[in-house]
DNA sequence: CGGGTAGAAAACCAGAAGGTTATGAAACCA
DNA sequence: TGGTTTCATAACCTTCTGGTTTTCTACCCG
Protein backbone atom coordinates (compact mmCIF):
# COMPACT_ATOMS: atom_id res chain seq x y z
CA UNK A 1 0.00 0.00 0.00
CA UNK A 2 0.76 3.62 -1.09
CA UNK A 3 -0.71 4.12 2.59
CA UNK A 4 2.33 5.21 4.53
CA UNK A 5 3.61 7.33 1.89
CA UNK A 6 0.53 9.44 2.37
CA UNK A 7 0.92 9.00 6.07
CA UNK A 8 4.24 10.67 6.07
CA UNK A 9 3.43 13.20 2.91
CA UNK A 10 0.24 14.48 4.85
CA UNK A 11 2.15 14.61 8.13
CA UNK A 12 5.50 16.26 7.06
CA UNK A 13 3.33 18.91 4.92
CA UNK A 14 1.36 19.41 8.08
CA UNK A 15 3.31 22.15 9.62
CA UNK A 16 4.00 25.46 8.24
CA UNK A 17 7.67 25.47 9.04
CA UNK A 18 8.00 22.27 6.56
CA UNK A 19 5.82 24.08 3.88
CA UNK A 20 7.72 27.41 4.21
CA UNK A 21 10.73 25.32 4.05
CA UNK A 22 9.70 23.49 0.59
CA UNK A 23 8.34 26.57 -0.97
CA UNK A 24 11.80 28.36 0.04
CA UNK A 25 13.47 24.96 -1.91
CA UNK A 26 11.16 25.49 -4.83
CA UNK A 27 13.61 28.86 -5.49
CA UNK A 28 16.86 26.47 -5.55
CA UNK A 29 18.98 24.94 -3.28
CA UNK A 30 19.65 26.33 0.02
CA UNK A 31 22.31 24.95 3.07
CA UNK A 32 21.08 24.85 6.36
CA UNK A 33 21.77 27.70 7.62
CA UNK A 34 20.34 29.16 4.98
CA UNK A 35 16.68 27.31 5.27
CA UNK A 36 17.50 28.64 9.14
CA UNK A 37 17.60 32.36 8.62
CA UNK A 38 13.88 33.25 8.11
CA UNK A 39 12.85 31.37 11.65
CA UNK A 40 12.59 32.29 15.28
CA UNK A 41 13.97 28.99 15.51
CA UNK A 42 17.31 27.36 16.41
CA UNK A 43 19.47 25.25 14.20
CA UNK A 44 18.34 22.05 15.44
CA UNK A 45 15.09 22.97 15.24
CA UNK A 46 15.62 23.46 11.49
CA UNK A 47 17.57 20.08 11.11
CA UNK A 48 15.08 17.84 12.91
CA UNK A 49 12.35 19.28 10.55
CA UNK A 50 15.28 18.56 7.39
CA UNK A 51 15.35 15.29 8.71
CA UNK A 52 11.08 14.84 9.17
CA UNK A 53 11.21 15.75 5.08
CA UNK A 54 14.06 13.79 4.23
CA UNK A 55 12.03 10.82 5.37
CA UNK A 56 9.29 11.18 4.24
CA UNK A 57 11.10 11.83 0.34
CA UNK A 58 10.68 15.36 -0.23
CA UNK A 59 14.04 16.62 0.36
CA UNK A 60 17.48 15.16 -0.75
CA UNK A 61 20.80 16.42 0.22
CA UNK A 62 24.32 16.81 -1.12
CA UNK A 63 27.63 17.27 0.75
CA UNK A 64 29.65 20.35 -0.03
CA UNK A 65 32.43 20.64 2.17
CA UNK A 66 31.16 21.72 5.60
CA UNK A 67 27.79 22.35 3.75
CA UNK A 68 24.70 20.12 3.36
CA UNK A 69 22.51 21.25 0.92
CA UNK A 70 19.05 20.18 0.45
CA UNK A 71 17.03 20.39 -2.96
CA UNK A 72 13.49 19.88 -2.94
CA UNK A 73 12.25 16.15 -4.08
CA UNK A 74 8.73 16.93 -4.83
CA UNK A 75 7.16 13.64 -6.25
CA UNK A 76 5.58 12.77 -3.37
CA UNK A 77 3.53 15.49 -3.11
CA UNK A 78 2.08 13.63 -6.85
CA UNK A 79 1.14 10.67 -4.64
CA UNK A 80 -0.82 13.29 -2.57
CA UNK A 81 -2.84 15.10 -4.96
CA UNK A 82 -3.66 12.24 -6.90
CA UNK A 83 -5.24 10.89 -3.80
CA UNK A 84 -6.71 15.05 -3.23
CA UNK A 85 -8.13 14.71 -6.66
CA UNK A 86 -9.90 12.12 -6.44
CA UNK A 87 -12.08 14.62 -4.06
CA UNK A 88 -12.51 16.86 -7.11
CA UNK A 89 -16.16 16.15 -7.64
CA UNK A 90 -16.93 16.67 -4.17
CA UNK A 91 -15.89 20.42 -3.61
CA UNK A 92 -16.94 21.12 -7.02
CA UNK A 93 -20.42 19.84 -5.90
CA UNK A 94 -21.31 23.07 -5.09
CA UNK A 95 -21.65 23.94 -8.74
CA UNK A 96 -23.36 21.15 -9.44
CA UNK A 97 -25.63 21.79 -7.14
CA UNK A 98 -26.28 25.48 -8.21
CA UNK A 99 -26.30 23.94 -11.62
CA UNK A 100 -28.89 21.18 -10.93
CA UNK A 101 -31.02 23.89 -9.00
CA UNK A 102 -31.07 26.08 -12.27
CA UNK A 103 -32.39 23.07 -14.08
CA UNK A 104 -35.32 22.42 -11.52
CA UNK A 105 -36.67 25.85 -11.61
CA UNK A 106 -36.24 26.52 -15.60
CA UNK A 107 -38.30 23.12 -15.73
CA UNK A 108 -40.47 23.85 -12.94
CA UNK A 109 -41.38 27.26 -14.70
CA UNK A 110 -44.11 26.62 -16.69
CA UNK A 111 -45.82 28.49 -18.86
CA UNK A 112 -43.49 31.18 -19.65
CA UNK A 113 -42.29 31.61 -23.42
CA UNK A 114 -40.47 28.14 -23.88
CA UNK A 115 -37.93 28.73 -26.33
CA UNK B 1 -3.01 33.39 6.69
CA UNK B 2 -4.46 30.51 5.43
CA UNK B 3 -2.01 28.83 7.22
CA UNK B 4 -4.14 27.18 9.71
CA UNK B 5 -6.64 25.52 7.35
CA UNK B 6 -3.66 23.83 5.33
CA UNK B 7 -2.29 22.95 9.00
CA UNK B 8 -5.31 21.18 10.32
CA UNK B 9 -6.60 20.11 6.43
CA UNK B 10 -2.75 18.12 6.21
CA UNK B 11 -2.77 17.37 9.90
CA UNK B 12 -6.17 14.89 9.47
CA UNK B 13 -5.46 13.69 6.23
CA UNK B 14 -2.09 12.31 7.32
CA UNK B 15 -4.11 9.25 9.19
CA UNK B 16 -4.79 6.12 7.39
CA UNK B 17 -8.35 6.03 9.67
CA UNK B 18 -9.35 9.60 8.65
CA UNK B 19 -8.36 9.28 5.17
CA UNK B 20 -10.70 6.20 4.56
CA UNK B 21 -13.32 7.60 6.66
CA UNK B 22 -13.39 10.45 4.30
CA UNK B 23 -13.03 8.02 1.32
CA UNK B 24 -16.40 5.74 2.81
CA UNK B 25 -17.93 9.54 3.23
CA UNK B 26 -18.15 9.91 -0.28
CA UNK B 27 -19.94 7.40 -1.25
CA UNK B 28 -22.71 9.26 0.54
CA UNK B 29 -23.85 9.77 4.60
CA UNK B 30 -23.14 7.27 7.46
CA UNK B 31 -23.81 6.86 10.86
CA UNK B 32 -20.61 6.84 13.70
CA UNK B 33 -21.30 3.30 14.02
CA UNK B 34 -21.44 2.82 10.33
CA UNK B 35 -18.26 4.27 9.77
CA UNK B 36 -16.67 2.16 13.02
CA UNK B 37 -17.98 -1.02 11.79
CA UNK B 38 -14.69 -1.52 9.61
CA UNK B 39 -12.13 -1.19 11.63
CA UNK B 40 -10.46 -2.82 14.47
CA UNK B 41 -10.79 0.01 17.22
CA UNK B 42 -13.35 1.20 19.64
CA UNK B 43 -16.21 3.75 18.72
CA UNK B 44 -14.65 6.38 21.14
CA UNK B 45 -11.48 6.33 18.56
CA UNK B 46 -13.61 6.72 15.71
CA UNK B 47 -15.37 9.44 17.69
CA UNK B 48 -12.07 10.94 18.18
CA UNK B 49 -11.08 10.79 14.72
CA UNK B 50 -14.59 12.17 13.41
CA UNK B 51 -14.08 15.21 15.94
CA UNK B 52 -10.45 16.29 14.48
CA UNK B 53 -11.97 16.00 10.73
CA UNK B 54 -15.13 18.26 11.99
CA UNK B 55 -12.46 20.88 13.64
CA UNK B 56 -10.97 20.55 9.85
CA UNK B 57 -14.11 21.22 8.21
CA UNK B 58 -13.94 17.76 6.27
CA UNK B 59 -16.79 16.26 8.28
CA UNK B 60 -20.30 17.88 8.89
CA UNK B 61 -22.85 16.12 11.14
CA UNK B 62 -26.78 15.87 11.47
CA UNK B 63 -29.08 14.72 13.86
CA UNK B 64 -31.50 11.85 13.07
CA UNK B 65 -33.01 10.95 16.63
CA UNK B 66 -29.65 9.17 18.74
CA UNK B 67 -28.00 8.78 15.58
CA UNK B 68 -25.25 11.61 14.25
CA UNK B 69 -24.99 11.18 10.63
CA UNK B 70 -21.91 12.52 8.79
CA UNK B 71 -21.26 14.05 5.27
CA UNK B 72 -18.29 14.57 3.62
CA UNK B 73 -17.40 18.56 3.36
CA UNK B 74 -14.62 18.72 0.45
CA UNK B 75 -14.36 22.73 0.35
CA UNK B 76 -10.89 22.31 2.79
CA UNK B 77 -9.27 19.75 0.02
CA UNK B 78 -9.54 22.33 -2.07
CA UNK B 79 -6.83 24.61 -0.48
CA UNK B 80 -4.51 21.69 0.03
CA UNK B 81 -4.94 20.81 -3.49
CA UNK B 82 -4.38 24.31 -4.65
CA UNK B 83 -1.37 24.14 -2.56
CA UNK B 84 0.29 21.00 -3.87
CA UNK B 85 -0.80 22.69 -7.38
CA UNK B 86 2.03 25.14 -6.69
CA UNK B 87 4.37 22.42 -7.14
CA UNK B 88 3.41 20.33 -10.16
CA UNK B 89 6.49 22.24 -12.26
CA UNK B 90 8.70 19.78 -9.67
CA UNK B 91 7.16 16.73 -9.81
CA UNK B 92 6.92 16.82 -13.50
CA UNK B 93 10.64 17.93 -14.18
CA UNK B 94 11.59 14.34 -13.00
CA UNK B 95 10.06 13.60 -16.04
CA UNK B 96 12.02 16.02 -17.97
CA UNK B 97 15.12 15.21 -16.30
CA UNK B 98 15.09 11.59 -17.15
CA UNK B 99 13.93 12.32 -20.77
CA UNK B 100 17.35 14.11 -20.61
CA UNK B 101 18.87 11.41 -19.36
CA UNK B 102 17.74 8.62 -21.74
CA UNK B 103 18.67 11.02 -24.63
CA UNK B 104 22.11 11.57 -22.89
CA UNK B 105 22.69 7.83 -22.96
CA UNK B 106 21.70 7.10 -26.54
CA UNK B 107 23.72 9.73 -27.58
CA UNK B 108 26.47 8.68 -25.59
CA UNK B 109 28.48 5.59 -26.90
CA UNK B 110 27.19 2.39 -24.18
CA UNK B 111 30.51 2.43 -22.13
CA UNK B 112 31.49 0.45 -18.82
CA UNK B 113 28.25 1.36 -16.46
CA UNK B 114 29.83 3.82 -13.50
CA UNK B 115 27.54 2.41 -11.19
C1' DC C 1 48.97 23.54 14.08
C1' DG C 2 44.84 26.14 15.92
C1' DG C 3 40.49 28.48 15.28
C1' DG C 4 36.09 29.30 13.07
C1' DT C 5 32.05 27.62 10.67
C1' DA C 6 28.33 24.10 9.20
C1' DG C 7 25.65 20.96 10.81
C1' DA C 8 24.52 16.72 13.26
C1' DA C 9 23.64 14.19 17.67
C1' DA C 10 22.39 13.77 22.46
C1' DA C 11 19.66 14.65 26.42
C1' DC C 12 15.83 16.65 28.00
C1' DC C 13 11.08 18.55 28.36
C1' DA C 14 6.05 19.87 27.70
C1' DG C 15 2.27 18.97 25.26
C1' DA C 16 -0.35 16.69 21.59
C1' DA C 17 -1.91 12.20 19.29
C1' DG C 18 -3.94 8.02 19.28
C1' DG C 19 -5.51 4.43 21.61
C1' DT C 20 -7.95 2.09 25.63
C1' DT C 21 -11.98 1.18 29.22
C1' DA C 22 -15.69 2.87 31.78
C1' DT C 23 -19.37 5.90 32.27
C1' DG C 24 -23.08 9.14 30.91
C1' DA C 25 -26.91 11.19 28.14
C1' DA C 26 -30.59 11.14 24.61
C1' DA C 27 -33.67 9.17 22.08
C1' DC C 28 -36.26 5.13 20.70
C1' DC C 29 -38.92 0.70 21.85
C1' DA C 30 -41.91 -2.42 24.57
C1' DT D 1 -41.69 2.47 33.26
C1' DG D 2 -37.49 0.24 32.08
C1' DG D 3 -34.26 -1.46 28.60
C1' DT D 4 -31.55 -0.75 24.29
C1' DT D 5 -29.28 1.70 20.96
C1' DT D 6 -26.22 5.55 19.54
C1' DC D 7 -22.91 8.33 20.56
C1' DA D 8 -20.14 11.51 23.51
C1' DT D 9 -17.19 12.33 27.60
C1' DA D 10 -13.91 11.33 31.05
C1' DA D 11 -9.82 9.48 32.77
C1' DC D 12 -5.88 7.30 31.76
C1' DC D 13 -1.71 5.53 29.31
C1' DT D 14 1.99 5.45 25.90
C1' DT D 15 4.27 7.22 22.09
C1' DC D 16 5.32 10.86 18.98
C1' DT D 17 6.34 16.00 18.13
C1' DG D 18 8.50 20.08 18.29
C1' DG D 19 11.21 22.73 20.65
C1' DT D 20 15.28 23.76 23.74
C1' DT D 21 20.51 23.74 25.15
C1' DT D 22 24.78 21.51 24.97
C1' DT D 23 28.13 18.98 22.85
C1' DC D 24 30.44 16.68 19.08
C1' DT D 25 32.33 16.02 14.28
C1' DA D 26 34.12 17.57 10.06
C1' DC D 27 35.88 20.68 7.17
C1' DC D 28 38.16 24.94 5.76
C1' DC D 29 41.59 28.54 6.32
C1' DG D 30 45.62 31.30 8.13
Amino acid sequence: MGTDLLDTTFAALADPTRRAILTRLAAGEATVTELAAPFRMSQPAISKHLKVLERAGLVSRGRDAQRRPCRLEARPLKAAVDWLEGYRDYWEESYQRLDALLTTLREAAPREGEA
